[in-house]
DNA sequence: CTACTAAGATACCGATTGGTATCTTTGGGC
DNA sequence: GCCCAAAGATACCAATCGGTATCTTAGTAG
């Protein structure tokens, strides 16, 4: 009955998705009390405040978006297939997003940003490393020949996200993801202009 | 020594500083006060609720930013220049920011989302003026034949914002603007191809 | 079976929340 | 100069906030 592990990760699990749904400022401890069953007892044994809890929350939301961004990523051969199936993760955001409540960092970043700084360096440090990993991509693309030599791989990692995480916003608002289908062909277009 | 109008107005303008710089639900109405030096009872006057003067601090942020971006494109001749004139405006974004606490759009958009219906309109509504007014500089723009024919506005409107907002938002993360400049260079070649 | 430790529940804390009822003050019309 | 409605101040409300001290209970080592 008792398993302490499987109750802090409950505890995550579902504080994560409140976070991302209202928010963080506006999701109350005893608002996790009631979607978890637990007490304040558990929940504080398990973390020593509010703002720690929030901090893994987050860590664990981007854990789960790497793992799900990774099994379409990986079992791809090269790089231009490799960010067409990021394209494609990111097709359906908003009518089926892969995180209630829209995109983990972004809304980290809004939130934290200048009243939390341990939740914002939790969101830099999942900005770099997604920035990271498709920097990555398109440098493996250019030693193995598939990308144009030459190509600001920096530049263009940044023009992903933005664009990406822009239309994210800008679709939630309005409800559907016409946004981000827009942004996706841009992308896949600008794409075309530096494969090999 | 007493004047509604300018009481009204202050309150608006604070709260509007502190709405964007700590976010909504985290302003409380004290904060309010702190701010502006009246008490509750002037607050609750001029404003039936909270929520009220969330929403128009909201739109006389709009309405401001509104003011500041006709400033640099109106005068300007051409479609091309006064692209380049929005561009310009969106420079120094992070470093020396039009209202401080990052883009008011995007933060009510995030924050209002899944809790706020009725910041969550007045985002939007802004949303739409803000990509009216690039369409039409570029209908316009292609009429007077300094932008090629048959160039798809909305698509190139919703590409603009969309990049500079998530560029907004990474450079607000790292506290440089590297990532908006990324932005602009390319949306400026961008545009150098669609026209004339 | 016992004893002990850690997990979790309960009950409470002072501070703060948005909001309101009531009071005082101010300035313009007469 | 008086009066009165509107502007704003004061004092309060119940509810909720994050957090903690204390108690009970469950699992485990011996």
């Amino acid at each position: 009955m008792r398993n302490p592990e499987y109750t802090k990760n409950r505890i995550l699990q579902r504080s994560a998705v409140l976070f991302n749904t209202r928010g963080y400022q506006a999701t109350s401890v005893s608002d996790i009390t009631d979607a978890t069953g637990f007490t304040k007892g558990a929940i504080y044994r398990h973390f020593k405040n509010k703002e720690e809890l929030e901090r893994q929350s987050l860590a664990a939301m981007a854990e789960s978006m790497y793992a799900k961004m990774r099994a379409v990523v990986k079992p791809e051969p090269t790089a231009g297939r490799k960010l067409r199936a990021i394209f494609g993760f990111f097709e359906s955001y908003v009518t089926d997003p892969p995180f209630k409540g829209g995109c983990p960092l972004m809304n980290a970043a809004i939130e934290s940003d200048d009243a939390s700084p341990v939740l914002k360096r939790e969101a830099l440090k999942i900005l770099d490393t997604l920035r990271g990993s498709i920097i990555k991509i398109i440098e493996n693309g250019m030693k193995h020949k598939q990308i144009k030599q030459g190509v600001n791989a920096e530049f263009y990692a940044t023009l992903i996200i933005a664009s990406l995480e822009g239309a994210i916003m800008m679709g939630r608002l309005q409800g559907d993801n016409n946004d981000i289908r827009r942004v996706l062909k841009h992308l896949t277009a600008q794409l075309e202009e530096i494969e090999l």
